[in-house]
RNA sequence: CGAGGGGAAUGGACGGUCGCGCAGAAAUGUGAGGAAAGUCCGGGCUCCGCAGAGCAGGAUAACGGCUAACGGCCGCCGAGGGUGACCUUAAGGGAAAGUGCAACAGAGAGAUACCGCCUGCAUUUUGCAGGUAAGGGUGGAAAGGCGAGGUAAGAGCUCACCGGCAUAACGGAGACGUCUAUGCCCUGUAAACCCUAUCCGGAGCAACACCGAAGGAAGUGGCUUGCUCGGCCCAUACUUCGACGGGUGGCACGAGCAAAGAAGCAAUUCUUUGCCUAGACAGAUGACCGUCUUCAAAGACAGAACCCGGCUUACAGUUCCGCUCGCAUU
RNA sequence: GUGGGUAUGGCGCAGUUGGUUAGCGCGUCAGGUUGUGGCCCUGAAGGCCGUCGGUUCGAAUCCGACUAUCCACC
């Protein structure tokens, strides 16, 4: 998938976390909620658990790159990608897999599809 | 061969495919560090204010130099540590301006008489008065140390020697050193108050300027450093709400980088030539593969946020150049 | 970016113009009391005062560096 648009307001972060779907595993944690945009946005964290800004940087680009090499996502979705202690240690082809499950489980891709990498 | 000490460098290299920030019409170019870190100092820049003055407050502390400046660096002296190479230096102004403190122990902590010694009086063991800091004991520290003279016993009371401090002379650019002379109010503490000398206006790129919003609403005299004096603007001012909001600039050509030469022990400075080398605003470097080096292929510490000079702290592995000590051999 | 605070037994806190041996409450352990438990009484253990270094005769206290954590402002 091409690169999507970001979430940026806390508020909409806050809304995710609220009212969203909640799919976990100790490389990646992801919220899933419908928004009336009628586009689907992405939004990465990492907090300061994480570690320091190295590696807060190498998680968040980790999990991106995942999510390009993912399909397009179904638009009128807000998906949130929040970064673990491990998120750092594992590459993106192991997110890839991760996410993968977490999105068809939440019914942003459909499952089947090519890959496009 | 073993042990140690100093200085310098590197922080995998090259290439391919997909993707990202910035510049560009496009092709394409370019894209984190030695510490970018901590934010401990110093400066540039911007605004406030302004002929500003004083007090308060803060910082620094041998000497000479470098620098835009510094609490930094270089050189050098003193002190301390090490057999040595070398290292440390908040230990490096003032205790002889003044004040304070020195618990416990001890008789007594710049002030003294517990034991002791000596003298006198009373006198039986002893008691009282005076003198005394040589000896005992306490303590981290007890009148600078030690010897002689001297004395009733003693005492820098006097003298010689030694240490410390101050002044003078000589050498050195200076800190300082040397020997000599003179004097001495010779415990420690100034990371206790303090004194001396030097330096410091305040705030910070979320500064600041402009555009837009609605020149909308409410309130009040406000600004100038903590205080005082002095000064400035006066309702077109200031504060709050609107508004933890939007956009543009500030924003990268700079105390810049590289090479060569010159001055200097060095820090550093000068001259010439060449180069342009991140600029985001929720924040750009990721994934996969090949070759080489390697036992092994990335696995150290770590991510610019206005910009520089330092300091401090973190750091896997590797390389290079001097030096010291010990043992052995020639 | 700027400024400030805290760190002391398992927990919550005192103690900082330097002084001998660092206290308090709760908790823990042992004993007593009770038919048993609680309450109560008695006693004990548990601290290199966040780390490293310095000043001093002497440092939880003063000074410097570092670590962790919390807070405020623009």
């Amino acid at each position: 998938m091409t690169r999507p648009a970001t979430l940026n307001a806390n508020s909409d972060f806050r809304r995710a976390y609220a009212r969203g779907k909640v799919y976990t595993n100790p490389a990646l944690v992801s919220y899933v909620r419908k928004n009336r945009a009628g586009i689907c946005r992405i939004g990465i964290t990492a907090s300061k658990k994480i570690g320091n800004a190295v590696q807060r940087n190498r998680a968040r680009r980790v999990i991106r790159a995942a999510a390009e090499m993912l399909p397009e996502f179904k638009s009128g979705y807000d998906v949130v990608f929040v970064a673990r202690t491990k998120t750092v240690f594992k590459k993106s082809t192991e997110i890839r897999a991760v996410m993968e499950q977490q999105m068809i489980s939440a019914g942003v891709i459909a499952p089947g599809e090519p890959q496009e990498s």
